[in-house]
RNA sequence: GGCGGAAUAGCUCAGUUGGCUAGAGCAUACGGUUCAUACCCGUAGUGUCGAGAGUUCGAAUCUCCCUUCCGCUACCA
């Protein structure tokens, strides 16, 4: 590499997925990017930073079915709608991938190809090991008995081929390399859970196709396999760059690939820490430097989901708060290991308390006493004091601090510090007093260099800011009358032109909000969607769950089931479980025992007089040490609900069910 | 059930290899100030550092045990 070329840096988010708008905390993600990019560049990288859209699988087939449209239509649409989310929180990515990208098809199916070839890829049989049922496949560790581990019938040959991918060959090198690169996984304590669920228990074979749906990447040699989800997506990351399977590589990537970060939620952390480096290793690609798993931004009266009328959406508070304002709140509240926490009242509070108070307030009164006393020209006149001694180093500490915690990654705690330097020069006004010195004409000097030296504070503070507010950074500039400082510069203070002019009339930067009238506008906000979608007919159609559809079955296959109705009479924790309750059931005159996973949702003392639908015929078997004689019917939908399937009249406990 | 982590002020958390009266921000109360967006600055706090035992001259920090919570995972008829 030259001298003079600046070192790449290579940053990604992970794709979104284009089943619907994403909200704030799949916001979060690229605002978090960004952040970080928008810093590597000021630290002089060469910042590569990319994210985009995962288009394929059959959730969006579904979907875009009920819609009316193409698939292609569909996510087309979607794309659109999250990239004009990117755009609206002022992101800078350098380039927008889809997977649906033809020069991303492609490659996607060479390397399945390829990967097939050099035997990594094999065609799956499921002799023996398939459940038609629950068209799941097992391997022969997870049968039990010889039987499904999820219905316990028996499993049969298989009707259903696919292919795999052959993890555990390339597991000990994979182990090698995480426990001699302690950086990869970010935070830490992920690794370890890498470690112990799967790396060292003995990886499973990974299935990279599928026949029951179409929307996808074709394998090529055999057309009526898509590639399944992680094989099309993950390769977003190299093809993103110019990789090519025939090793006609385009510059971008030799100079970019390896990815320095991969940033992604921590629910997707296996898929990049175990099966993406398999995938590089079977290509003969060398591994990204870092993946940093990020925690969830949750609302505070828990999940986001649509159905509990919760969901914050980017633009939304965008309208109420501001680009910046919205940025600073994800960037500020999100600590490095756990999950933060939003809401309306947090949100007003941060934006009066940090942005109005400490930081718009600290530039207005600076800018409106440089006009009041000297007709805004800034001046360091350089009779200084002692207290100035503790400013400047206070601001030159924030600078090295807020370097450090980025280089870290703690963006939260990089915001914190180039605050403190804000903090600080409140403190500095209070303690020089500049109306005070405004009194006396002798004090003329000492006031003018008062007041340079906290616009020439606000002035790095602002630059820093820039990573994290860039619009106002550029607006705080704009009234100081001056432009970003570079962070190379920042090893010093006084770099601020002596006799320069601030603006006239500082604008309000963040104007307080009244949390009262912000809950009064929220609230009519909600009750106005929920007006607009309650008579809608789309409605039903939006707010519904679409399921892997299971192979038809004959009338004779219903016939084999029994239910029943059944009375709780008893119902108890299971102690050995988390999930399991054990309930008495009365059917009919005979009384069974039933274990069912459902202690998330309903306590034992609520089961008890619940009439519920039993499946009777079932084979009992054991769970937790206890006989189960019959499963007790529940419905779930995807935002993790929970509810029993019980008579719309009261009925006798053992009326069947057909 | 397996593996891992956490428990510190009203709230959110920080506390490096054990070491002086245990810290920050927010919220609260009181005081100061008036350049500024009724803002800013200062002071005050309360803490059996989850319970118990141990090692040590000395434990928030190390060991053991208990309780509670969380994460991943398995099970979830």
């Amino acid at each position: 590499m030259c001298q003079n070329c600046k070192k790449p840096y290579y940053i990604t988010t992970a794709i979104a997925y284009t089943s619907g708008k994403p909200h704030i905390g799949n916001t979060y993600e690229i605002v978090l990017a960004d952040a970080i990019a928008r810093y590597k560049r000021e630290q002089g990288y060469d910042v590569f930073f990319q994210t985009g859209t995962d288009e394929h699988g059959q959730k969006i087939e579904l979907k875009a079915q009920d819609a009316g449209k193409t698939p292609k239509e569909f996510v087309d649409e979607i794309a659109g709608e999250i990239k004009g989310i990117w755009d609206l929180m002022n992101t800078s990515y350098d380039k927008f991938i889809r997977t649906t990208d033809d020069y991303h098809e492609k490659q996607v199916q060479k390397i399945f190809k390829k990967l097939y070839e050099q035997d990594d890829i094999y065609k799956g049989h499921y002799e023996g090991l398939y459940c038609t049922p629950c068209e799941s496949f097992w391997t022969a560790s997870q049968v039990v008995d010889g039987k499904c581990p999820d219905c316990g019938r028996p499993v049969q040959p298989a009707k259903e081929e696919a292919y795999f991918f052959r993890m555990s060959k390339y597991a000990q090198r994979l182990i090698d390399h995480i426990n001699t690169h302690p950086e990869f996984i970010q935070p830490v304590s992920r690794k370890n859970e890498m470690m112990n669920n799967f790396l060292l228990p003995g990886l499973q074979d990974l299935c990279v196709s599928r026949t029951s749906f179409t929307w996808g990447v074709p394998v090529d040699f055999d057309p009526k396999h898509v590639t399944y989800v992680w094989l099309d997506a993950l390769t977003n990351y190299i093809t993103g760059v110019g990789y090519d399977c025939d090793g006609n590589h385009d510059d971008m990537y030799n100079k970019y690939w390896p990815a320095d970060l991969h940033l992604i939620g921590k629910d997707i952390i296996r898929f990049h820490t175990i099966y993406w480096p398999i995938f590089l290793m079977a290509l003969d690609i060398p591994l990204p430097k870092q993946v940093f798993g990020h925690p969830w931004l949750l609302q505070g009266d828990g999940k986001m989901s649509k159905s509990k009328g919760n969901v914050l959406y980017a633009d939304t508070l965008v309208d109420f708060f501001g680009v910046d304002a919205v940025r600073y709140f994800v960037l500020h509240e999100m600590p490095f290991e756990n999950d933060g926490v939003i809401t309306w009242e947090l949100m007003v509070e941060r934006m009066n308390s940090d942005l109005a108070n400490i930081l718009g307030n600290l530039v207005n009164r600076t800018v409106s006493m440089t006009n009041k006393y000297f007709g805004g020209v800034v001046e360091n006149k350089g009779v200084t004091a002692e207290v100035d001694e503790d400013l400047k180093a206070t601001v030159l500490e924030a600078v090295k601090k807020a370097d450090e915690k980025m280089n870290k990654l703690r963006v939260a705690d990089a915001i914190t510090e180039i605050f403190n330097i804000f903090r600080r020069s409140n403190k500095y006004i209070d303690e020089t007093t500049p109306w005070t010195l405004a009194k006396d004409e002798a004090n003329k000097d000492r006031l003018a260099t008062v007041l340079y030296n906290l616009v020439e504070s606000i002035t790095i503070g602002a630059s820093l800011l820039e990573s994290f507010m860039p619009e106002t950074s550029a607006k705080i500039m704009a009234q100081l009358n001056t432009s970003k400082r570079a962070l190379s510069d920042m090893d010093q203070f006084g770099l601020y032109p002596s006799g320069n002019k601030v603006v006239e009339k500082p604008e309000i930067l963040f104007a307080r909000l009244d949390v009262k009238e912000v809950m009064e506008k929220v609230e009519a906000m909600k009750a106005a969607e929920a007006a607009a979608n309650e008579p809608a007919a789309e409605e039903v159609k939006e707010n519904v769950v679409d399921v892997e559809k299971k192979p038809e079955i004959t009338f004779e296959d219903f016939e084999k089931l029994q239910f029943q109705i059944g009375e709780i009479i008893k119902c108890e924790e299971v102690k050995k479980s988390k999930k399991l309750l054990c309930s008495q059931v009365k059917i009919g005159s005979e009384v069974r025992q039933i274990v069912s996973g459902i202690k998330a949702w309903y306590k034992p003392e609520e089961m008890v007089g619940k009439k519920v639908m039993v499946v009777t015929n079932l084979k009992p078997a054991k769970l937790a040490g206890l006989m189960s004689e019959g499963m007790i019917l529940c419905a779930g939908d995807d935002e993790d609900n929970l509810a029993l399937m019980v008579p719309e009249k009261d009925m006798k406990p053992g009326s069947e069910v057909s």
